[in-house]
DNA sequence: TTGTACGCGTTATCAC
DNA sequence: GTGATAACGCGTACAA
């Protein structure tokens, strides 16, 4: 039934040569003739040849594989990061192996040992349920993107100067109030560094300002209907007031300046709002929304260079432990769209 | 440097049975006698073994890739379809390598070659660059989503339903003139039988109706200029008329209904929307949006039951070829929303 | 420049 | 119930 495939043997036999030659032609062509590499070219053709990376891999050990663990695909911004993570392959040539986390640290453990057993030769973490701890314990190169930190490499964007940069254009507003709605977060997550941003700079110019921290669930609707409480709130609390508002991603952003579009039909002068992500979402909002645009792409192609470096390293003769962790920091980049008044 | 991985041999020496128990103790626990079944369960804990799925693999053939070629992540539609199809891992157990295809066919073809030689078990394809001749041609289990599918088996949502679902929607919203705005796609394409649903339905019932098919490019800016075009042409072209447009996805109507709120606050009576998709941004969009609800879920579910069959299948020892190609539909549900009156 | 022989970690086929 | 041995397809000393 199925056709039996064609191995390196079959090429010998045919061509009158050695397995070893023929493996020397895909992995040293230039040992080889001109003459004798066009003689197994052609047998490759004849006998249309499939290569078997699998067998290639128990040999020597590299996979090519690298596995990713995503928390899920609610927020665009893990859609957008998977995207850009797979088109590293151009760069690259490594394979990707992803898994769901769906904030189940169990599953997740039991994807990383499935990881294991394929020999992947690098990890990229983007779900934050296993503690780096645990995670560098697995003594294969890690990198992290936007999740704890302390015992692994990785990839975050500069929140504090995200935060920064939110406050600061809000400010720029001439906003009687600003206001930071973001969830209750440990303080070892990098996106907590866009709190801190927000408060150093609010209390710097001595601003009015006010911290709400909400849990918004697992989904859309809970998310829709906690910012929908937060709305009434604020309207109650600051009425006429200039409200800057930054909050915590896109998608927040959307659904807030839903709200006040069904309200008032468009966006009055009374609100300014600030996202963070610029995922899609931000752009195909009813109004184009200001947002503090993480650099997906170049986040992504760094965590997957970082980590080449490292599989790399280990592919050496000798390699080097690694010294010290790395922490790389992309600068995030202020996208002044219609949700705020720009200079 | 790196640690020595603990192998059957290890394991073998380790409780003084043979490989080949070892394995057993896997593939065939029953095998042994409990007594030794905790002497080898023991072992490995204290060796601390990784199985090496790859081995296994190279062993016995099976490697449980599924390999996913998908187009982009442009549409929100297709990040959905990815979502849904690595969650089956829990139910089936299968991996998946992914592949953005970039409407590229060489590109396409360099990745299935990929693939093949890491040993996948089946394909699902949701690009259409690669005619279903060519794929069926690469002789594995291959099951098709939404492309054209002449020659592999695919699952596809019942669009024709669904041209019609929307279509009557929007008669029963008692508009003037009924509008379709789509790609101008072959009719090879499953999604081609939207298009027939409308008019089929607007010719039964006498319907004003026109067919808008435009080239809306490959990003959401392009999209969006080509949409605003359309918008003003219909503008002119129907003034004072209720018009009831359905639109190719929920992106698109997205788009068309924030054109529509940036002009009038709101949705006024002179306009009702039906996308198609039911994707994220139907419900995130500033006025949930009334849409012909793909269920991803369950299209993604079958698809990789479907494949999950055929696999199994060419497993036994005497595998039957597919008698015949397998063209599963799912039915789409009418998701009633907001841009259109409901009864 | 080319070939021999063995190893990679597991499964499958016989034996006992 | 258990073990020896030969695959699986390719890489890599080492030798020639």
């Amino acid at each position: 039934m199925k056709q039996k495939k064609v191995t390196f043997d079959d090429i010998a036999k045919y061509t009158g040569f050695s397995k070893t030659t023929i493996s020397r032609y895909f992995n040293h062509p230039d040992s080889l003739t001109v003459e004798n590499q066009d003689k197994i070219a052609d047998a490759l053709k004849e006998l249309n040849y499939q290569e078997n990376k699998l067998a290639k891999v128990l040999a020597n050990g590299q996979s090519e594989f690298i596995g990713v663990i995503i928390p899920n695909f609610y927020l665009g911004y893990f859609s957008e990061m998977l995207n850009c993570i797979l088109s590293t392959y151009e760069q690259f040539g490594y394979k990707f192996l992803v898994f769901i986390g769906g904030n189940n640290r169990e599953s997740e453990r039991k994807y990383i040992g499935e990881l294991l057993a394929y020999k992947i030769e690098g990890l990229i973490v983007l779900s934050h349920t296993i503690p780096s701890k645990e995670l560098a314990s697995y003594n294969i190169p890690i990198v992290a993107i936007e999740r704890e930190d302390e015992y692994v490499n990785s990839v975050n964007t500069n929140n504090y100067m995200g935060g920064v940069q939110a406050t600061n254009l809000l400010y720029k507003n001439n906003c009687d109030v600003l206001l930071h709605i973001n969830s209750d977060m440990p303080e070892d997550i990098p996106a907590y560094k866009r709190i801190t941003g927000f408060l150093d700079i609010c209390r710097d110019h001595g601003l009015n300002h006010e911290l709400i921290l909400r849990d918004f669930g697992n989904s859309y609707s809970e998310t829709k209907s906690c910012l929908e409480e937060v709305y009434q709130y604020i309207k109650e609390k600051y009425p006429g007031k200039k409200k800057g508002i930054f909050l915590a991603n896109d998608t927040h952003a959307s659904i807030m300046l839903n709200l006040i579009f069904r309200e008032y039909g468009r966006l009055p002068d009374e609100y300014r709002l600030v996202g963070f992500d610029d995922s899609p979402i931000a752009v195909e909002s009813v109004l184009p929304i200001s947002t503090v645009g993480q650099q997906i792409d170049k986040i992504a192609y760094t965590a997957v260079e970082l980590l080449v470096e490292q599989m790399n390293e280990r592919k050496k003769r000798r390699p080097q432990p690694q010294k010290e962790l790395l922490h790389k920091e992309i600068t995030p980049v202020l996208k002044l769209r219609d949700t705020t008044d720009n200079p």
